[in-house]
RNA sequence: GCCCUCAUAGCUCAGGGGUAGAGCACCCCCUUGGUAAGGGGGAGGCCGAAAGUUCGAAUCUUUCUGAGGGCACCA
């Protein structure tokens, strides 16, 4: 006899062996008809499979967590899309198709690359398969036979998949109709209950278990729905995401561009020289303010010090070098070590420390061709980098200092969510585990003390020190890593920095490595994709346009034009002879945040009339009232 | 770096073995119109680069470069 407890506390007995489908039934025929799958005492089951033994037990239905009927349904789809590619090209390898965020995808092996025609007929003959409703069935198999089984089909990844799946785990293959594929399970009770609110995105490569000296497999991503409805928000979601491209801002709003004579390098414009420059004022403002002193380091730096930082041993294959006087020079990947430089001019004291050494340096590196991607991603940029000098005993409060920093830079920005992770100690590791506690220590508490969620990330921090990875979330709740804090006590014993201690006697400093922005390339394509280029008025690159109605209003424009700029604000004059009409639809594309219009009106009585963007409303000012207004607004924050 | 796709005017794109086309933007003229496109005219391209096939290549082939989507990488 077995005794199945409900969620609502009602138990359920059954002489003979039941399966989930046959409780859901049991229970009536409205459940039996939405059944997807039975959780057994927290597991989640197929239908289909025999409850052997008393347990918990919850019939799930579309209704239930939305992250568990998603992936039901996801891997589902995966299921689908392999049968459907092996029906129509048999001569294919299938291999892994899981559930991924948003959908699934499919990793095949083929000679012949598939085409986007065969995408659409492997969509087409998705879609026949989920109406032919073919039963799923799960089979537990014996090792060796599934092995057999899968090397007579031609299927050779799913024989290697199989004689690694450790020893006590079953080997479960589920059929449908004539397809037959290793999972683990679970899946729907049919291929009819997957529905049709699925689509195949897009084709891609991927290498054979992620690793780039294997077998370049083809990969068919799609993504599966509960219904049409939830499919179109989804695609209406990357629509939104395409919208705020930064790529695609940049050039319309003639921010930046990027040519071939420079990939991966950006050729800022007036208008985005102009946002950058207002974003790294406010950071030496903000910086400054925090106690931080500005340096400047040089650019091309004999390899003599790379080798003596270790960077040319590690990171030589991605640094750019050049050769003249039979030296050999490399662009800075970093500036750690030149700040070392600095530090090392002198003696210092401990009544010097914390040293925080603040560089907006410069830097290349050489990224594969394949992972350049706008501002996002490039081989030169700019870091708000800063190394902080101190003792161990400072790790403490400089970090807490540090997250606080950190987090009133982000809001400034627009950005209220910040989530950090935490990397402890990796098994290679430099520094005494004494250290190391201390280091760790510091850093968790100062995270903790500074209200930011943290998760942890064991064994992944610095062979030279425990680290902070910093995640921003954006409007559309996409995180970014921006911000990092690393504990380094590797590099001052390297390049032998050292201080003269209250003690009399010389010391290490530790060196804490941290940026907020990362880069400011990178840190401005966020800012373009979170405000969908609309930004607030002190980041805005133009921030009033100034439009005359007609020509009767030209003086009065100019002269409101200039008042607005002599209040420091950037101000563009249009007294070209259009429509009021167009000149709004002008500007309001440029997104520029305020458009005054003036008019015969405004001319007489100084006044004008402001328009905001994203607003139809207008709103009739004085002209002194207008220009203290937008002065205060455009304030950058700490000015 | 690897796989797939793409590269035609400033932008978005059409065309396609017989030396190029639209809309917007740009310039000029007319229009002075009260809040998201008034009208007319003009200029603008060696069709990403190189080689090959051909009587003839923007069009076909190959290589290269760059871009897009992934994978790998990301101190």
């Amino acid at each position: 006899m077995v005794a199945l407890t409900l969620p609502d506390g009602q138990v359920r007995q059954y002489y003979a062996a039941v399966s989930g489908a046959d409780v859901a039934a049991d229970i009536g025929p409205g459940l039996a008809k939405a059944a997807l799958a039975i959780r057994v005492n927290g597991d989640l089951w197929d239908l289909s499979r025999d409850l052997g033994d008393d347990a918990d037990i919850a019939i799930v239905t579309a209704k239930d967590e939305d992250a568990v009927v998603l992936d039901l349904l996801r891997h589902d789809a995966a299921h689908v899309l392999a049968e459907a590619a092996k029906e129509l090209y048999p001569d294919i390898q299938v291999t892994i198709g899981p559930a991924i965020s948003d959908g699934f995808y499919y990793d095949f092996s083929r000679d012949e690359p598939f085409t986007p025609e065969d995408l659409e007929a492997m969509e087409a003959r998705m879609h026949e398969i989920v109406d032919r409703n073919e039963e799923v069935t799960r089979e537990v198999w014996d090792r060796d036979a599934a092995i057999e089984l899968f090397k007579s089909m031609g299927e050779h990844y799913k024989a290697e998949i199989i004689s690694e799946i450790p020893g006590d785990e079953p080997i479960t293959l589920y059929r449908q109709g004539e397809f037959i594929d290793l999972c683990r399970g679970p899946h729907l009770p049919s291929t009819g209950k997957l529905g049709h609110a699925f689509k195949l995105t897009k084709l891609a490569g991927a290498y054979w278990r992620g690793d780039a000296r294997n077998e370049m497999l083809q990969r068919v991503y799609g993504t599966a729905w509960r219904n049409e409805k939830e499919l179109k928000a989804y695609l209406h979601r990357l629509e939104e995401a395409e919208r705020r491209d930064h790529r695609r801002l940049g050039r319309e709003m003639d921010l930046f561009h990027f040519q071939e004579e420079a990939a991966g390098m950006a050729f800022w414009h007036p208008k985005g020289w102009t946002l950058y420059r207002t974003v790294e004022a406010y950071m030496r403002r903000t910086l400054e303010a925090a106690g931080y002193v500005e340096v400047k380091t040089p650019q091309l730096v004999d390899r003599m010090l790379w080798e003596a930082s270790g960077h040319w041993e590690k990171f030589r294959e991605n640094m750019y070098t050049s050769e003249s006087e039979e030296r050999i020079f490399a662009l800075k990947p970093m500036n750690c070590p030149c700040h070392v430089q600095i530090f090392n001019q002198g003696v210092k004291s401990y009544r010097e420390l914390p040293l925080r050494m603040a560089e907006f340096g410069s830097c290349h590196r050489y990224e594969p061709s394949g992972s350049l991607h706008g501002l996002m991603r490039v081989r030169g940029f700019v870091q708000d980098d800063a190394h902080i000098f101190c003792t161990e005993d400072q790790i403490n409060s400089e970090t807490k200092q540090f997250c606080e920093l950190l987090t009133g830079i982000y809001r400034d920005f627009g950005f209220e969510e910040v989530q950090a992770r935490f990397s402890d100690r990796p098994e290679v590791r430099a520094g005494t585990d004494e250290t190391w506690d201390k280091a760790e220590g510091a850093l968790r508490n100062a995270v903790e003390e500074a209200g930011i969620d943290y998760t942890l990330n064991p064994g992944d921090g610095a062979f030279y020190g425990p680290k902070l990875d910093f995640e921003l979330t954006d409007a559309i709740g996409r995180q970014w890593q921006c911000g990092t804090l690393q504990v380094d006590f590797v590099l001052p014993e390297r390049l032998d920095a050292e201080y003269t201690g209250e003690d009399g006697a010389r010391h290490r400093p530790v060196m804490l490595h941290r940026a907020i922005l990362g880069s400011f390339e990178r840190f401005i394509g966020i800012l373009v994709e979170q405000y969908a280029g609309g930004f607030p008025l002190w980041l805005a690159p133009t921030q009033v346009a100034v439009t005359t109605i007609t020509h009767d209003g030209d003086a009065f424009a100019s002269e409101v034009a200039e008042r607005l700029k002599v209040a420091g604000l950037r101000v563009v004059l249009d007294t070209s002879a259009e429509k009021i009409n167009y000149k709004v639809r002008l500007h309001s594309h440029a997104k520029v945040p305020a458009i005054i219009a003036v008019g015969k009106r405004e001319a007489e009585d100084g006044s004008v009339s402001i328009r905001r963007l994203g607003s139809k409303e207008q709103q009739s000012l004085a002209l002194d009232e207008a220009v203290a207004r937008l002065s205060d607004e455009a304030r950058a924050p700490g000015t």
